[in-house]
DNA sequence: AGGTTATCTGCAATCGTTTTTACTAAATGG
DNA sequence: CCATTTAGTAAAAACGATTGCAGATAACCT
């Protein structure tokens, strides 16, 4: 396999390298026609890796996210991906809510990429250092590290919409209230979290502590929590998942279960999805702008591309709001029972 | 911002360069530890860029997909990484069903990955000719190239599950029966559309040309077909929907024609998706394993990075299924008056 | 100890580009 | 028509790593 280099299509047409390579980046040259067919007829494509070595810029961005197929961080990626412009290329790469794999991942990106986006794994996480110290931008989206005020960042109110949807369960008159959350050693798991406990402190609802069941985002994380929120002696009369995959998991458990929606239980979950709509109930979930939120970090990169790092890291913020459509009610009437479990539990405390 | 190259790690311990790049590949070194305290300290990172260009191989293969958005593709992708082991870093790169951007995509990648998994967007696509030129392997999935018998590639068998499909719907009586295809200058969607005839014609079923509607694979697309159908003079009773986003298209036309399922339509798609079984009705779809087609799309790769180009393409397919839910029953018995709309269409052909 | 082999070392060439520098030829102007 | 500007060229030096080569050091054996 005969490697065709800027070198071959020089001398066939008969100037030198230099002259091609301008003719590559868009200067005038006087051989114009003869070299691009030079290089139609050679089917030469230059070797990227020479030209980042060389110029340091790669035109490439990198988007990195803990999981490919979490509807909303592939409506990110799309977001960000479609504000890019044709100027940089967009990488997708997957962390799979794995530190190590996170930090191996950036490593190998390092030289081949002029920035990333980047959903980080956990909070502890020091971050990507050697990027800060080589001056690589990153933007967080999502989620920030600790050290996170040294970077840009596009989040959500991820606390607030959390309580926006506790609120809603409070109006409806719950107050059995569960939560099945995310890791909250995560930006995300533990701003949902504290968005329910301050939302129900503020309506003056004790938190019991048996209600607030912690796992991962996952379908299965969502599954098990939701079972063992129905396992409780006194169950609650309403759940709400930390993310849309868990939203999933609980469903199918309350569908194991046979409790119906939002007769005997309501739910909210964090994070609409595909046919969240077309389910029997419709499922009501906060939402934000996932797409918005990667064109939003897209903007942020080309701009702190283009500018360096003289100006300071930006922080902002995408809306979130409640959708509401069938899969919460009132709470149906208490039995006497569980009154009485109920009212022990408080005296206890 | 000063950037750290190998030659800094070697003049802090005292070494040439190419010892620290031995360390670098794992050879033994005297100055080992040396070596590791001055990396860790300098938080040096090898320059991926300048590897690449000089050993020629860049430890990443690249998978090129339309929609990243789509659960099948993200499906796919996570399998095919799962595959990949430690020692290749993967790549997602959206081609967004588009043609030339996929032609940009590619040559952007040259020199920059050993390898791309592509799903082709188009068959009429000559096909990534300079990979081939230069010896870089492809495998397709999902989807091939006229020139594809030269190249490896994981395929499903779309004939004959959207053929199972058609069956399931005779098999309890249906003869009117829809399909909303996604474009058949696509692989898949040229062979679901012929397994959807094939099927009929084999049932000895008179195929109405209005009954066959073509869009593209979105959401969108399976809205306005499905809206389509049944503005039908005379309706199918069943609709079979080329994807995952037209079956949720699908979907929502017919619940905004208050059209119940399966009592009035019966509905069956192409390709699973998160939440279809929580449906109401759950749905009825043909399935096929894309984390596996990811996979073995993977293995496939390494193969052919490891063996190089010597022995021939390998063309293998993943196996499909239908899973049954409810979104199918018999049809109801139609009226008169569409019997005699049906009778004359019949006659008129 | 002396010869042989096995390890490890530094030098320098190299990968395929871009980009600075110095230069030539053409174009412009008075 | 000569001086001056303008365009475009080729030569050569990088960019930051890897790797073949030959030499040096260490290890091994009798």
């Amino acid at each position: 396999m005969p490697v065709v280099t800027i070198t071959d299509v020089a001398n066939r047409v008969g100037v030198s390298v230099a002259t091609v390579s301008r003719f590559l980046s868009g200067l005038n040259v006087r051989e114009e026609v003869k070299i691009k067919a030079a290089i139609h007829d050679l089917n030469y494509r230059p070797n990227l890796a020479a030209r980042n070595l060389k110029s340091g810029r790669t035109g490439t961005i990198a988007i990195a996210i803990p999981d490919i197929s979490n509807p909303f961080f592939a409506a990110l990626a799309r977001g960000a991906e479609s504000a890019s412009g044709d100027e940089y290329l967009v990488l997708l790469v997957n962390t799979s809510e794995d530190k190590k794999r996170e930090e191996s991942v950036l490593s190998q990106l390092f030289g081949r990429v002029d920035g990333v986006i980047l959903a980080p794994i956990q909070e502890a996480n020091e971050g990507p250092s050697f990027f800060r110290q080589y001056g690589l931008p990153i933007v967080f989206v999502d989620r920030v590290t600790n050290d996170g005020k040294h970077f840009d960042a596009i989040l959500a109110d991820n606390q607030g919409g959390s309580a926006m949807a506790i609120n809603h369960l409070i109006e409806l008159g719950h107050t059995k209230i569960g939560m099945i959350s995310g890791p909250t050693n995560t930006t995300p798991g533990k701003l949902r979290a504290e968005g329910y406990k301050i939302a129900l402190k503020k309506a003056g609802i004790e938190t019991i502590p048996e209600y607030f069941v912690e796992s991962d985002f996952t379908e299965l994380g969502g599954y098990k929590s939701a079972l063992e929120l129905l396992d409780l002696e006194s169950p609650p009369t309403a759940i709400f998942s930390g993310n849309n995959l868990m939203t999933v998991g609980a469903l199918k458990a309350l569908k194991k279960r046979e409790i119906s929606i939002p007769g005997e239980m309501s739910l909210v979950g964090f994070d609409d999805f595909l046919a969240a709509d077309l389910i029997d109930p419709p499922l009501t979930v906060i939402n934000r702008d996932a797409y918005l939120q990667g064109e939003q970090a897209m903007k942020v990169m080309l701009e702190r591309l283009r500018v360096g790092n003289q100006n300071s890291p930006k922080h902002s913020m995408v809306a979130i709001e409640l959708i509401e459509r069938g899969s919460c009610a009132a709470p149906r009437k208490t039995s006497t029972l569980s009154l009485q479990k109920e009212s022990r539990k408080v005296k206890q405390k």
